[in-house]
DNA sequence: GCAGTGATCATA
DNA sequence: ATGATCACTGCC
């Protein structure tokens, strides 16, 4: 059993992520991501949206065409950043979840006042620099439990994007806090 | 509605 | 070496 995280201000430890990665998802709604700045202080943003990516079996998942050298960090331990670049210009920011091996993460596409995973990345001056890192304080970005979201609150929808990936395109594996039930 | 943008990957 | 693809965004 997960111990009781919500009242920490501590960086969710790597159990939390090493689970499957639709639970991460979901449980990262209403967590802060957390950043520090180049003066040393550091800015909390709430997340609201997120999208999981379950494994090799799931089409939409970078992973399931194989390790590459852009996503071998899927591959490996969870609680690490995947960050990678998408269409030229947007960085990405996924968590990685589940068991090493298994390559599988939880892309972050809304925190704070950042609507959209490019906007996330480019507000927060996250890049390429992030990735295959730690969700640490020594990497200057991590995440912590935040108070917790009622599943009520929740809306699960089919993810954005992913339309190439057949019957896994509409699957409900995007999680978004309901604004109207807060 | 669609152009921009460039790393990545498969193919050769 | 070349060409297709792409977990998006901003402006038309």
């Amino acid at each position: 059993m997960m111990p009781d995280l919500s009242r920490s201000s501590q960086p969710l430890p790597r159990a939390f992520f090493a689970r499957p990665a639709d639970r991460v998802a979901r449980d990262l709604l209403g967590a802060r991501l957390v950043v520090r700045t180049t003066d040393g202080s550091v800015a909390r943003h709430v997340v609201f949206e997120t999208e999981a990516y379950l494994g090799a079996h799931d089409l939409a998942c970078h992973g399931s065409k194989g390790q590459t050298k852009r996503n071998a960090v899927m591959f490996g331990p969870a609680g690490h950043w995947y960050v990678y670049l998408c269409y030229g210009m947007h960085w990405m920011l996924n968590i990685v979840t589940g068991a090493e091996g298994v390559p599988a993460a939880v892309l972050i596409r809304g925190a704070g006042a950042f609507v959209g995973p490019g906007r996330v990345t480019r507000g927060l001056g996250i890049n390429k620099a992030f990735d295959g890192r730690a969700a640490a304080r020594s990497t200057g970005l991590w995440l912590e439990a935040g108070e917790p979201v009622g599943l009520r609150r929740i809306s699960r929808t089919p993810r954005i994007g992913v339309g190439y990936a057949g019957v896994w395109a509409e699957k409900p594996l995007r999680f978004v806090v309901d604004p109207a039930a807060l």
